[in-house]
Parts: C-alpha cells; sequence; structure tokens
DNA sequence: TAAGAGTATTCCGAATCGGACTATTCCAAC
DNA sequence: GTTGGAATAGTCCGATTCGGAATACTCTTA
C-alpha cells in the first residue's frame, strides 16, 4: 500500500486553503480570517475563525508551517505563521491533483490559487469539472421533460429549477474562465 | 424571557427535513434516505445517512414523530416512523418563520416544501432572498468594474465571475419561482 | 457458485461551525 | 469626558454534520 500518495489526501480542505492564504506573505489566524472573508468569500466559502486556529496548530506539528510569537505592548501578543518548503510541496501535490478538486467549492480554491498551478492542469480541472456539470444539466433536463410542471410534483418542480439555473451558471462560468486561461497562455 | 419562541429555532435543519420528508407519509430512516436523495438532492443538498437516524432519534424523544416497529422474515426488521400533531405543527411555525430561511439550502427546502405553506408567505421569503442576492449582485459588480481584471488580482477576479455568475442564477430563478406561484395564486 | 446490489441500521471519528468568553486599545458620539 | 462600540488576537466548547466501516441477511446475475 503506497503510504505517500495515501498522505496527500490526508489534509482537510481548510488546511489547504490556509496554506494557500499563506503562499501570500506570513500572516497571524487574525490575519488570515481577513484575507479569507475578503478575496475567498467570493465564492460563499470561508473557513470559520476556529477551524483555521486549529489548522494552524495541526500544520505546525506536522512541519508544514513555522510558527513565530510576536509580543505588543499596544496590541494582544500574536504568533505569526509561514509556509515551509514541505507545506509548499503538499499544497503543490494536491492543486495539481484532479482527483482532488471532489467540489465546485475546492475547485473554486484552487482556481483562486491558480498562480501556483501550471496553466493546462488547472484547465484541466475545470473542464472536467464543466464536463460533469454538462452531464448533470442533461440529467436534469431529461427529468424537467418528463414532468408536466402543473402536477402534484409542482414544489419540486420549482426546486429542479434551481438546480437547472445553478447548474447552467457553473458551465457558463467554466467555459467563461476556460476561454480566459487559454488566452493569457497564448 | 419567551421560551416558546427559542423553542422554535430549537432544532437542527436535519430534523425539519426529516419531518417535512414524513408529511408525505410515514417512512423508515432508509425509506427517508432515498426520499432525499431522489427529491431533495436537485439543489444539491441532502442530509446524511447516519444523521438522518439520529435526527428520528430525537423527534422521538421529543413527541415529533412516533415510532413502529416492523418484524420482518426476508428482509432486517425495521422501524416505521410517523410524524404527530406536535411535529407538524413544529414544522408549520418553521416554514412560516421567514427569520429562519437564512440561506440558499434552507430556502430551497422551505420551496419543496412549499404545500406546506400558504402561497403569500412563501412568495415574501423568495422575494426576501432575491432582494439579498440582488444586493449581493451589487456589490460584486462593483468589484468587478473597479477591477481591470488583469492585474495581480486575476485568478480570485475569475473566482468573482464564479459567484456572479450564481448569484445571477438565483435571481432569475427567484423571479422564475415568484411568476409562476403568483400566477397559481389567481 | 461467487460476486454484487439491495435492505436496514449502528457506530465512530473527524471536520466544521458559531457563539461565548477574555482582555486590551482605539475612536467616535453624546 | 465618558461611555459604547469596533478592532486586535485568540481560546474553548458544544452541537451539527459527514462519510466510511461494520453487521447481517437476501436476492439476482454472471
Amino acid at each position: 500500500m503506497p503510504r505517500q500518495e495515501l498522505k496527500t489526501v490526508a489534509l482537510p480542505l481548510t488546511s489547504y486553503a490556509v496554506l494557500g492564504l499563506l503562499t501570500q506573505g506570513e500572516a497571524s489566524g487574525y490575519d488570515l480570517i481577513k484575507r479569507a472573508q475578503q478575496c475567498i468569500a467570493y465564492f460563499f466559502w470561508s473557513p470559520s475563525r476556529s477551524q483555521i486556529y486549529a489548522e494552524l496548530g495541526r500544520l505546525e506539528v506536522g512541519g508544514y508551517v513555522t510558527e513565530r510569537a510576536v509580543e505588543q505592548e499596544r496590541r494582544p501578543d500574536k504568533r505569526i505563521y509561514a509556509i515551509t518548503p514541505t507545506g509548499e510541496q503538499v499544497l503543490q501535490v494536491w492543486l495539481i491533483d484532479p482527483q482532488t478538486a471532489t467540489s465546485h467549492t475546492i475547485l473554486l480554491l484552487k482556481v483562486f490559487l491558480g498562480n501556483l498551478i501550471p496553466p493546462e492542469l488547472l484547465i484541466a480541472q475545470i473542464r472536467w469539472a464543466r464536463d460533469q456539470a454538462q452531464a448533470t444539466l442533461a440529467e436534469f433536463q431529461q427529468l424537467e421533460a418528463e414532468h408536466p410542471s402543473k402536477t402534484d410534483d409542482f414544489f419540486p418542480y420549482l426546486t429542479l429549477l434551481s438546480g437547472l439555473a445553478h447548474t447552467g451558471a457553473t458551465i457558463q462560468w467554466a467555459d467563461q474562465v476556460i476561454a480566459q486561461l487559454e488566452q493569457t497562455q497564448e
């Protein structure tokens, strides 16, 4: 059983978010919360306060980040964290691995950190998600067609419309992003 | 401090999903999992197996559902649950309360169970969510305008596009649903 | 005849959230 | 002037939720 491969999936999502944010420079937990809420929040997810601190502890123990205490007079003391080469490698492996992009949120985190991924590998992952969404869309369209919309299943039908709208939005976004990424490649 | 009011928010989301599914008729935990995955799954959420069983236990203790053991020969024995009048009341109160619709998922659950809500109250909740989404959209459009798209923030910009696409989808869906609901009202 | 899917549920660890709590400092309003 | 609120920097806790493993039996299919 290959242990190295298992290790690549060993960390929860929040860890990779934290590592990713730390590639922008060292920061305290408090700083990271702000970074996350400013930028990552575009995609309707950001790790919670307590979780970020928990992950920083775990990452420090694992040697993925270093911790440095900073004493302050006017403000509470704090600890500044910086990503280590090991941490960067672990992040890299995860970012490049297409197997790990199992949800829209994860894909968006990867896109957010897109400068750390070779463009063609990022595009491949987006394209894969796009195709998945396309399949879902087809399924939903099938259901819509079978459905006369005014039967007893009226309210479930209305939620199906939500699925259709959002799946459509995902495909549209993916196409847009792929186009823009391919442009910058040339 | 009014205790009755606190009670209306006392249950987690999965409980209301379970109660809602039980209004379609009594069922075992196993049945509920299938119901959930078939219908509710349109909106990219469904409670997990273990959670459904946990909530059934909690609801039984609280008197919101009744439990009945059924012995089977060819299949494993099972327990069938049915919603009680108290359970129906608790569900009603939650469905009608606009304060509880704090996420898209929750709103979709309420729409899914729309036959249990007076149309105008459902419409009001959808309209509220629509307006929230509209505000978010304006914010995102503002950010997009300020953003020349090709600066150093290219990748965050791409995730902003996702936010724009999905917020747009939400608004479009809400308009569509409100229109359909208003039609049926006349 | 062995493998796999369906029925029906339990158990457990891990991930995650959100709110309460501490403690200090700065700024603004009344 | 002082009182209140936001910002700084974190800890701690309970509750929610997920997902996978385990159990155990039956039916179908290759």
